[in-house]
DNA sequence: GTCTATATGCCGATAGAC
DNA sequence: GTCTATCGGCATATAGAC
């Protein structure tokens, strides 16, 4: 028996991701994780094409990861505590996975399916929907994902460093918006 | 006449920021930085720290490019016209700079000084203050900054992919936003 | 104090043997 | 499907000429 490792393609995700949520992005090396799980760097190509498409491969679950947060919002509360459920799950697992959130948002390339991305936010869109009225119903998703990525992108960053209660400030701002609309 | 380069710390940070902004910060490097500027690659060092360092001062010169176009809103229109001045020189600042921007507000450790986020901010201050009373001001700020910030980085990223008119869309987001704090 | 020349040790990626 | 060997490029650092 030469070569006893067998790695797997979900083993390789899988460590990344777990690489990649304590030290960020730049701390994942193929050395360093081809070494963590007991193979030669090499080894790795026979799973993945290249690091960015292992990149979009740890983008797709943490998508799937955080739809599955919405899907498991109470689908009978009432369509403006569904919403404000859903919009806090967001920023709830952002702060829970900076790194991996952030990841999934800001690379370019390795932007996953379209498709995925509108079936994600259908909870959302339909919450909206009920609140506004199907007109500017694609406006006003746009706007509430906008305020809530933003908010939590200036968090993460530590842009807003000026004290105060950030939760109450992020709920305030999310109610002032929905009140904008109706 | 040995060494007739005489290259400046200014010229340095003119040219990376060139160099940024034409393909992205991962198109920067020392090395072809110092060959573009015509010197060796150590050289740079007798005028930078390190590259973070240098990425450092590339920040503080996009958050005064930033800075300075807040500052040019005519002064004396109504409060509420102004604030929409403001937030949209924002949004129009990023779409012609997209990754100096970006690279400007998602770097944990390039951050700017403090107190030149405070003063860059005065001006957006003053005019919400003006509109939702003192009370909520901090509140409303964050929450404006955030949507406005949100938007910009969904779009730069190209995650606003269903069509419609995506200025239209960022206009009404925001009146419907500043509504609420009514 | 400015430059050049050179060196170390990472990185992602490929070629080819077993 | 794994390995060894190797490539070019990268940030960084030091020694020494002028």
């Amino acid at each position: 028996m030469p070569y006893p490792s067998q790695i797997s393609r979900e083993e390789i995700i899988t460590t990344a991701i777990a690489q990649i949520a304590t030290n960020g992005v730049h701390a994942l090396s193929l050395g360093r994780l081809a070494k963590t799980l007991g193979v030669s760097t090499p080894s790795l190509y026979r799973h993945i094409a290249n690091k960015d498409e292992l990149l979009r491969a740890v983008n797709l679950a943490t998508l799937e990861r955080l739809f599955a947060k919405f899907a498991s919002v109470e689908s009978d509360l009432p369509a403006r505590e569904k919403l404000a459920a859903i919009l806090n799950a967001q920023r709830v697992f952002a702060h829970a996975n900076p790194h991996i959130y952030q990841l999934a948002f800001t690379t370019p390339n390795n932007r996953p399916d379209e498709n995925l991305l509108v079936q994600m936010v259908q909870p959302l869109q339909e919450s909206i929907g009920e609140i506004v009225g199907t007109t500017h119903a694609l406006a006003a998703l746009r706007g509430a994902i906008a305020l809530v990525h933003g908010f939590i992108m200036l968090e993460l960053n530590d842009q807003l460093r000026r004290g105060g209660d950030l939760s109450a400030d992020f709920q305030a701002a999310i109610e002032a918006y929905l009140r904008g609309w109706s």
